[in-house]
Order: structure tokens, then sequence, then C-alpha cells
DNA sequence: AATTTTCATGCAAGCGCTTACATTGGACAC
DNA sequence: GTGTCCAATGTAAGCGCTTGCATGAAAATT
């Protein structure tokens, strides 16, 4: 019953045809590949289009043909302007290449990023963004039994070979970890997100124990607090930090998030940063300038991380695979929220 | 040659089907009415399930189930933490009722989120979460040939029974004018984001508009300058409010990032806040209490707006279509970037 | 003018699922 | 023992599209 053309149903390819007087793989055709089809007849069919307002459904092209379109991306949460920026970037040169995004969110539960991944493999996705490298080993095998291109960003490690597009995140914590020793800053705390599943904040916390050593200070003295994503929980971080040691001279965040929760419970204690206690964060948000004082903090170029990712999985969707890990550069914001300890 | 089940493509319904030994109708059965079957045969299909790695195919469900499960929703921009944290409260509940969120942004382009609004429909989206009312009629009215429940939310209108969940962007911000008036400000400007496409922006500034009528000042007095989401062009603003006229005691902004900008640029034009001139933002979001000084704005549950906005929408699908519009309440946070003139 | 090549189009077989309807074999009542 | 009913399962027809192959006509070649 569907069939009429003047009941009121969802138009298809076949009402489409039928208006037309043709057939529907010459409208498929019109619509994928326009030049196989002569002038003449692409008209007729397009102004069918046009009056029935038919829009080809999505779920039954990417079932015939066997792809999508469409790229998946699973970000620990959207709520970090980190990820949304990059995100954006992303998606708009995605956008440029005639791709969609699917985006799904993990709240950091490596679990629950499992299921997402599937779920955007279920759904069709013909290569996937990841966060980082920790994931279970199985995933990784049903992505490579699968052939689903995977790009991992946020971090590169020259010792793996997957294909990634990311910042040294030990390195560039430990350059900032030198000079806030540098500023002769001994006693150090650190404000870490849980390490467990998340090779970015181990690698972070791993760089300031490296520039300890480097300075003859024994890096198992370094004082870690591990506390999930917030403002708050930089702050409940800070206090147990100062509690457990008095005379700590910087506090050293993985992220500028925690950071500023850290800024904040110090003015509620009363300490002046950077005069009593210096601190530090990591990815330079939008927030890092505007905090009082401005935050010191590792730069990320998030934008261009998300742009390049783009280009990169295209052309891993052409190329089948491959693609050699790109390491992307960082470079430290000094700002007042870091001064020199004496 | 795909069919069989020792070679390494990706399993399907049919393989499982064989391995079980019954047929695809009960594996079928099995994954989405486990208790249409018995307990024996179901066991039997589950293991196979589990030993082949299977995963339905999304798009072959949804094309013959003839629904997706999905919801999808058309933001402005992931950038702005507003929308994040809504929409991360918005998912969290859908997956709480089995549904998956499909999420596009518009970039605040109004052809762009026409497109994507198609393109979530031709995705298969069962229902739509759309941000303010301002879309063309023939946008409407596809969404309503094809039967999409839709829920707009960020807006509340009482002369529109389109079914929406929001706050009264014009009440809200004359409540925070009067606060402003009642400060003793008297020559008040705006920075805005452009309102032609934005209900929700023009809605703010005619709330100003409207306290200044009742103050028995002229409303068309107001000095708005419309620009671009973004802390720079909140800079830029700033300077030309200023440069318009150089006695603004107040300015009032539709959003906190706009806001932010001007503080940044009152403190790079050497102008103290609140001393010389006041600022107020709109929204609440993190940035407003850490601003220095604090701002004040007028706060918008975010995330109880996008956890209802799934409660509705959900009960949208079920009773096909349907619910009043929903008014959430705003309420004025006063910090320090507002102060009396005398 | 006959033959080959090329090109535009049609035909029809799927893609991997769901589901209306048909079938089967007990359990149960009589 | 026979008939009835129902629960469990199977059969097969699509869902709306793409695409390999077939077809026939026009263009190019000889």
């Amino acid at each position: 019953m569907a069939q009429n053309s003047s009941d009121n149903a969802v138009p298809t390819l076949a009402d489409v045809a039928q208006r037309a007087k043709v057939s529907t793989a010459t409208v498929s055709r019109c619509l994928n590949n326009p030049d196989q089809v002569v002038g003449d007849t692409r008209e007729r069919v397009m102004k069918a289009v046009q009056e029935l307002g038919y829009a080809p459904n999505f779920n039954a092209r990417a079932l015939a043909a066997r792809q999508s379109n469409t790229v998946g991306a699973v970000i620990p949460t959207m709520e970090n302007a980190v990820f949304a920026r990059g995100l954006q970037a992303f998606q708009e040169e995605l956008v440029r290449h005639g791709k969609t995004l699917l985006v799904a969110s993990s709240a950091y539960d490596e679990k629950l990023e499992d299921e997402q991944v599937r779920a955007l493999v279920a759904r069709g996705a013909d290569a996937l963004l990841l966060i980082g490298y920790d994931r279970s080993p199985e995933l990784y095998e049903f992505l490579a039994k699968r052939q689903v291109p995977t790009l991992i960003s946020w971090s590169y490690a020259e010792d793996d070979d997957k294909p990634a597009i990311g910042f040294d995140n030990r390195y560039a914590m430990a350059e900032l970890a030198r000079v806030v020793l540098s500023h002769g800053h001994r006693r150090i705390a650190c404000i870490s997100a849980p390490t467990a599943s998340n090779d970015r904040a181990r690698g972070r916390v791993q760089g300031i124990r490296d520039a300890l050593a480097e300075a003859g200070i024994d890096p198992a003295s370094l004082n870690v607090i591990e506390t999930p994503y917030g403002i708050e929980n930089g702050e409940t971080g800070f206090r147990q930090a100062m509690a457990a040691d008095p005379d700590t001279t910087a506090v050293m965040c993985v992220n500028d998030v925690l950071a500023i929760g850290a800024l904040r419970a110090a003015r509620e204690m009363g300490l002046s940063v950077p005069g009593d206690v210096s601190v530090t964060g990591f990815d330079d948000i939008e927030i890092a300038l505007l905090a009082e004082p401005a935050l010191t903090t590792v730069h990320v170029p998030h934008r261009e991380m998300g742009r390049r990712a783009a280009g990169l999985i295209i052309q891993m969707m052409r190329n089948g695979e491959a693609e050699k890990p790109v390491r992307l550069p960082t470079d430290i914001r000094l700002r007042q929220s870091l001064s020199s300890r004496r």
C-alpha cells in the first residue's frame, strides 16, 4: 500500500523512480554518482526527488553499501573543554570530506568505553578515534578482526606502533617539572586523575618523577593524590596534599581543571598563590588564562590535533590501515601561579 | 561464501542460528524478547553468540524494525559548556532507558541546523532534541510530516504549544536588568549574540528593554552590540560599547562567555570592575564563579534541563506526541562584578 | 555498411535483520 | 483416547537501498 505515491508515507527510492519513470538503480546512481547518468534523465530524477521531498534512508544505504561514511569517536566526557574543542575541529574537518561524526562518551570508565566502541562498530562506523592507549587487548583484537581503522589521540608512545596522533605526556610534564624545580621547589605534590586506565595521567605523573630523579630527589617521595575529574575534586585534592605535607611549596596538577580547584582551595585556606604555594596545570584551556592568578600550564594544540586526526583517519580509511604515529609539540606557558622559592 | 562459520568474516544472525541449530527468528527473539524463548534454547543461542563474538548490525536492525532507539540532538556547538553539560545529563538519562544519543552541531548556523536535523532523521532518529524555537516553517513541517517527536529546549514560550522544556529567557533577563537598575545604573549597554535566528538571545535583549521601559527609560536607547560567540568577541564588544558611550556604567552580556571577554577587555583598558563599570552574564557556567571579579549572572539549571528533557522525550516517543511545555526556574547569582552606582 | 566499443539504463540479487503467520507438539480437559 | 489450546519455534516476506551483470542503442572504428 505504501507503493502509492499519493499516500502520505515517507517517500522511498522506489517512489522517486516511479515518478521519474526510471529504475531505482538509476535514481541511486543519480544520487551517488551523478556523472554516470545523462543530464536529461538526471534532471527528471532530481525533479522527482524535490517534489517528493525524498531523503535517502541512511540505514538502508549503509546496509547495502557496506559502509556508512561515518567516523566514530569515544571521548571520556563532553564536559571537558579539551575534548570538546578537539572534537569540534575533528568534526569540521571530517565534514569537509563528506564524513559524519558519531560521538559517544565513556565517563572515564573503561568498561563503558568498551561498550561504546562496540556500539559504534555495530552502527557501522568506518573508522574510530579513541583517546589514549589504555584499553583491553580483547578490544584491540575485536577492532583488528573487524578491520576497523582506529586512530589513537591525545597520546603518543614511541614504543607502540598503533596509529596515533598526540603528544608525549610524560615528556611534556617532565619539562614543566624541571621548570618548577628550577624555581627552587623541592617539596612537590601532585594531584592526578585516576591513573589506573589512563595512560595520559600516568605519563604525566611519571614525567614529574623523571624530573625529580634527574634532580637527585627520590621520585618515590612525590606525594600523589588521585581523584576524579572536576573542580571540586581539585579542591579536595589540594587540601589533602597540604594536610599530608604542610611544607609543600608546589602543587602540580595533571590538568587545568584540577589546578583551578587547587587555586580555589588555596584561596579558601588563606594561602597565597604563588606567595605561599605555586600551582601548575596541564592543557591550557581558556580558564587557565582567566584564573587569578593565571595558571602556569602546558599548552596542548587541541584544535590542531583534532584537525590533523581527521586527515589521518581519512587516509587510513583509504589506504586500508598503517600510518606512523604522529607526535605533536607542546610548550610551557609560564604565568603567575608559579614563582620562585627561596 | 560468507556462509561458512569458519571464515573470518563478521558473524551474522544466520551464523549464530546455524551454530545454535535454530532459526534466525529464534536468535532474534533471544536478543530482543528473551522471555519468548524457552531457557534451554536461549542458553544454546547465547553460547553461540559468545563463541562467535556476534554483535547485531545496527543498521540492519533499524531498517527491519523501523525504529532505531536513537534520539538525535542538534546543538549550536559542543564548545559551549552549557550545552556540553546539558547534553551530558540528557545522554545519561537516555542511556538508562536503553536509548542512544546522536549529537550534531550547527555552529549557530540556521542552514546547517536544517541539514543536521534532516541528516538525523535520515539516520532514523526516533525523536529529536532541538535548542530554541527559531527555525524555518518548512523544517517544522518536515518534522511533522515525518512524525518525528521533537522537543525544544533552552527556551520556553507560553504562547507556543510545541513541546518544550526551558526557561523564560526574556523574563529571566528582565529580572536581572531590574537588579542592575536598582543598583542605580542608567546607562546600560548590552553585548548580545546575533539575534537573527536565536530566540534565546533575542528574548534576553528584549528582557533588558522590558525592565528599562518599566523604569521609565526609553528601551530604544539601549546600546546593543551583536557579535558571535567567543571570549575574544566579548572583548571586542566591550570596547565597542565603551567607545559608543564612554559613560556606560553597566554592560549586560547575554552569556557568560561574552561577559568574561568584557571583563578581560575592561582590565586591559584599565577600567576597574565593578568600580568603573559593572558587568553581568547569563548561564552561570563554572567560569563565572572563577572570574575576577566573580560574575553576577543568571543561573540556569542546565543539568536538570538535560535530565528532564530526556524523560519528556521518552514519554513523547511512547505517547506518540503531545506534552505541554515545561518552564524551569532560573535565579540570579549576585557576585562582585555588579555594584551600586551613585 | 558492418563491426566493435562505449555508454546509459534496467534487472534482480542481496545487505542483516524483524515479524506476521504457519506449524508443531505437548499439556490439559473431557 | 480424542480434541482443544497454547507456547515454542520455524518460514519467508520484506525494510530501502546498492551494485554486478545484462541489455540495447548510439558512437566510433574499420
